[in-house]
DNA sequence: ATGGTCGGGAACCGA
């Protein structure tokens, strides 16, 4: 069971790079984020053999979760503040799965409303999280969580120290949530070396390696304890017409 | 220090 996570920048501009990946990969099970639209053609999906369920908005923001599998939608929107309407959160279950998929603000420039919107939305999520590990099933949290979680995950710490994904505030507040007893998973499966799951499409940060993880996958102890591989599909960013992130994944055993 | 590039959607905003 492979479930994976993709920030795709926008279906219009990404529809051909992403049915590649999904042909060529075959997750059970995609969290896309990103979509930026208010017409996902989920129907094509679904012709397809997809199982779709999306949230969206004109121009920006937008999640969608794609699956082989029978979806049943928990929830469009993160609990905790109704005047939000933001497309950034999907939660289903899926194959005994429970499947978060999650766009978190930027957060940028910080200080300001944009920062404190973060902030209060990862107070929200940690809300949400601690709920979630009390409940019964294996739980995924899969998306673009905007956080380098430390400055291991930075190519250049010292250029990003002031970036809202950097901030000693946002870190606390990611490893406030893993300190509730989730596994990140990329880090888990790769301790001691580099990850990055995004590469800016300025100043050549492609070519140098000028990259970040800030695409995670948080496995509850029932998920981890059935985590057999997790990774990154970088050849994903030399493409033409490519995201400027790329898909992660998790690859866990049969229930 | 600055500006560098994309996507969406039609002039800039967001990243």
């Amino acid at each position: 069971m492979r479930v994976a996570t993709f920030n795709i920048n926008g279906i219009k501009a990404r529809r051909p790079r992403l049915d590649e990946w999904l042909a060529a990969t075959r997750p059970d099970v995609a969290c896309l984020q990103e979509i930026k639209t208010d017409r996902f053609p989920a129907e094509e999906y679904e012709a397809d053999g997809w199982q779709v369920l999306w949230v969206g908005q004109k121009g920006f923001n937008g999640v969608a979760i794609l699956s082989r599998h029978p979806l049943e939608e928990v929830a469009r929107a993160l609990p905790g503040d109704a005047d939000d309407t933001q497309a950034r959160w999907l939660e289903a279950r899926v194959a005994g799965l429970h499947v978060a998929c999650l766009y978190l603000p930027n957060g940028n420039p910080a200080p300001g409303p944009k920062f404190d919107y973060k902030l209060g939305w990862m107070a929200r999520l940690a809300a949400r999280a601690r709920d979630l590990l009390a409940g019964e099933a294996p739980t995924l949290l899969a998306g673009d969580w905007n956080v380098c979680p430390t400055d291991a995950d930075v190519a250049r710490p010292e250029a990003m120290a002031d970036d809202a994904l950097c901030l000693p505030q946002t870190r606390e507040a990611f490893r406030a949530i893993l300190a509730q007893g989730w596994t990140d998973a990329l880090r888990a499966r790769f301790p001691h070396e580099t990850v990055y799951t995004y590469w800016d499409y300025q100043a050549g940060a492609w070519a140098r390696n000028w990259g970040l993880r800030i695409d995670h996958l948080l496995l509850s102890p029932a998920a981890a304890d059935r985590m057999q591989d997790a990774g990154v599909d970088r050849d994903l960013r030399a493409a033409d017409k490519a995201s400027d992130h790329v898909a992660a994944w998790v690859e866990l055993s049969p229930a």
